[in-house]
DNA sequence: CTAGACCTTGTCGTCAGCGTCAAGGCAAGC
DNA sequence: GCTTGCCTTGACGCTGACGACAAGGTCTAG
């Protein structure tokens, strides 16, 4: 199949795949007019990307899991390196979880903090003008 | 004081200062030689800023907390539309947690599948190396 | 023969919040 | 007068994952 038609089959663009290709993730082969050919394979490997960049990881991190798709396994997370990766990211993303419930606490507090203010400056409903 | 002493009093830059001057956040006096010079405001103003931008706002979400300051307020969260900001970041926040835990619980499984598989195949505690 | 629908490479733009020079003016001490 | 150290404006760089466009080659249908 040709670029375009990976493109739509993959839910992405042209360029995006380019882009891979240029990064070292997706191999094509090359007809004789030059136009790249990819076969099902290949269509795995860049949902694989997908699914990957959509959970927040970055292009490096995906690497080990075309390398393991590569490899011949079903699933890109069976390697010891997408391992790696994924209890990594679960730490980062543990670590974020903490950090944004440490804001959300914040956040509420200076919430209720300016409210009890407006409540105390304005004791009945309407405020001084009359 | 000038530009330096306040950066080294706020915990920033005079890059990070100027930056803010031309958005408009920040608007210091000039001295007759063009000097920028700021009072106690300017760095009560440039503070809060700090702080709202550690939390993850961005720099259009803190101009109302920076005029509701110039309007004389303690603090600049009790101003209608800091408020209004406050209310839409917290309710940002809750999403993003959301979606974060959603993520979460996908690299847990995505980890616990990929440790089952590897018992599966590594039945014993060493591997197929004698 | 030509229109149109693909494909190619290459380059610049995007968003945000600055960092990092570059080239020069101003003030103060020796 | 000269160095040191602050200040000024201006302009490019950075990160990431692409979007958008340009200029041109290729294949097919009519």
């Amino acid at each position: 199949m040709l670029i375009g038609e990976l493109a739509e089959r993959a839910g992405t663009s042209t360029r995006t795949l380019r882009y891979y290709e240029a990064h070292g993730l997706v191999h094509p082969q090359r007809s004789a007019n030059g136009y790249r050919v990819y076969d099902e394979a290949e269509l795995r490997v860049v949902r694989e990307i997908r699914a990957l960049l959509d959970v927040g990881f970055g292009l490096e991190d995906v690497r080990p899991f075309v390398a393991c798709l590569r490899a011949g396994n079903a699933s890109g997370d069976v390697c010891p390196d997408s391992v790696l990766v994924l209890r990594r990211k679960l730490a980062e993303v543990d670590d974020y979880l903490d950090r944004l419930g440490a804001v959300r606490r914040q956040l509420h507090t200076q919430l209720s903090h300016a409210i009890a203010h407006r409540e105390e400056t304005c004791p009945k409903k309407r405020a001084s003008a009359p």
